[in-house]
DNA sequence: ACAATAGTGTCTGTGAGACAGTATGTC
DNA sequence: GACATACTGTCTCACAGACACTATTGT
């Protein structure tokens, strides 16, 4: 029983005690929310419905025995240590409520950051998520919370500040990730309601791609009916669910909504 | 100073020393390679030329103690703690090495496995990362190698094993994640050499993908070397490179080679 | 000449892309 | 009726999908 693979997994257990562990697991999460631009036409040139934007909060000077706290005094990614009877999903979920208030919504996974350093207090490791919250929710939590400690920043101002640990690094992740997503899976759906106009769907979309599809309107209009995971919001009646017009949308639009059909699209079609 | 958020971070600093730490830090590789299928025809009905495949390793029964190993005599994924001075990533690659003894190939990370319980030695993290390695590489090392502790299994095999720790769902989410990588970027590279010919590149694409522009033999050779991944490999007089003709291949055929050019598919096109 | 694989010609239908036009409501 | 937004008709061009055909070599 003196085989390679074995003597060196002996050894690993052997050591086991003795190896190094780290010194915190930690979560984090990108919470991104849209904002509408108030202004969709400036300087001539028109600009998406939407702007995407991401939550930070600061990170607290002194420390509650008034010792300067560790990065503190920047913004930062929400986030916390993982408790053992959780996992790191888990955690992002349970902390998102916290900071939010908000649950059941979408939060993903999308990366781990576990370079020695990155941490002035050790081995400490995160796992990233983002996760997608409608502005609404955040307005109201904000609101109840110190107003100087949550705040939402668009990205160009995101990048302009100075972040704590590597968040810089992190975020730039995350809002790759959410592009991806956007693209690649239905994810946009919890950037909409439940039940949503076409417009709504192609404008939220604007925000992220530069698709000739998505940007012609009438093109949209035609395909995206046809996609397999959208489909028309039906009433008890089986007819199809309509907005009810005002002064701003004088004719009624039917009312779209997402089917739970999951799509790989492929680079070799 | 005493708003909610800080009290809370100040907390969690306060506590830092005391919080529960993870009890162990390790990266698993599944490593994947393509073998083929010496009958491609079978009972009338024709496979695809490859078959998916995955190396395990035999853990051994007894540590260097004499004692009973943990999750002894089952088979599992090759991996190890990681150490301090090295990310997730980059123990994956040391791990891949020691393991195969090969550098410089495609390791990616796509999961995190942290529940408590999946490990009986404590609180041990795992990330999981897929390896893809031509088959010629695997032979010689497991040649070298007792070839009862490393061996290759069909997925099929696979799954009919009894695995240690969770590296059944493991495997079950790196096979996905393949699949996934196949369809939307351009891996299938890296089960292909790297001047490779159209027949090869779709014989490859079969034994992942049921589509019908793979499928469809004229469709696939006039459309693939359209595709702004692929381009022709040129000889250094910039003409096509061709194959040496040989007794099975009578035809020379024209080589061709993957552009560094990523691409995002969409489901909105 | 024949076998074997490489690669092209050609036809048909579908669907993208663009823009003009029609429909349905409020004011 | 004017207007604003929702939606459709229609034309063109390109390409997917299918299958037959030609091309290039070794034996």
């Amino acid at each position: 029983m003196k085989i390679y693979r074995t003597e060196e997994e002996a050894l690993q257990y052997y050591d086991s005690g003795k190896y190094i562990t780290p010194d915190g697991y930690t979560s984090d999460i990108a919470v991104f929310t849209l904002l509408p631009n108030e202004e969709p036409f400036h300087n001539g040139k028109s600009r998406s419905a939407y702007s995407l934007a991401l939550m930070l909060i600061k990170r607290a000077g002194i420390d509650s025995d008034g010792q300067p706290n560790i990065e503190g005094n920047k913004w930062a990614l929400p986030g916390g240590f993982i408790q053992r009877d959780e996992t790191a999903y888990e955690a992002a979920q349970r902390e998102l409520k916290e900071e939010t208030g908000v649950e059941g919504i979408e939060v993903k996974h999308f990366g781990v950051y576990d370079k020695y350093g990155r941490d002035k207090r050790g081995w400490i490791l995160s796992n990233a998520h983002y996760a997608i919250v409608p502005e609404t929710y955040l307005e109201k939590r904000m609101a109840s919370d110190d107003a100087a400690e949550v705040r939402l920043f668009t990205l160009d101002e995101v990048f302009q500040l100075e972040l704590a640990f590597d968040h810089h690094v992190i975020i730039k992740d995350a809002v790759r990730a959410v592009e991806r997503d956007v693209l690649q899976t239905t994810v946009v759906k919890y950037f909409l309601p439940k039940e949503f106009k076409m417009e709504e769907l192609r404008q939220v979309l604007l925000a992220f791609v530069d698709d000739p599809v998505v940007k012609n309107k009438p093109g949209f209009f035609r395909k995206a009916p046809t996609l397999p995971f959208i489909t028309e919001a039906l009433d008890h009646n089986n007819e199809p669910k309509k907005t009810e017009p005002n002064a701003d949308t004088r004719r009624p639009s039917k009312l779209y909504c997402f089917k739970d059909v999951d799509v790989t699209p492929s680079i070799w079609r």
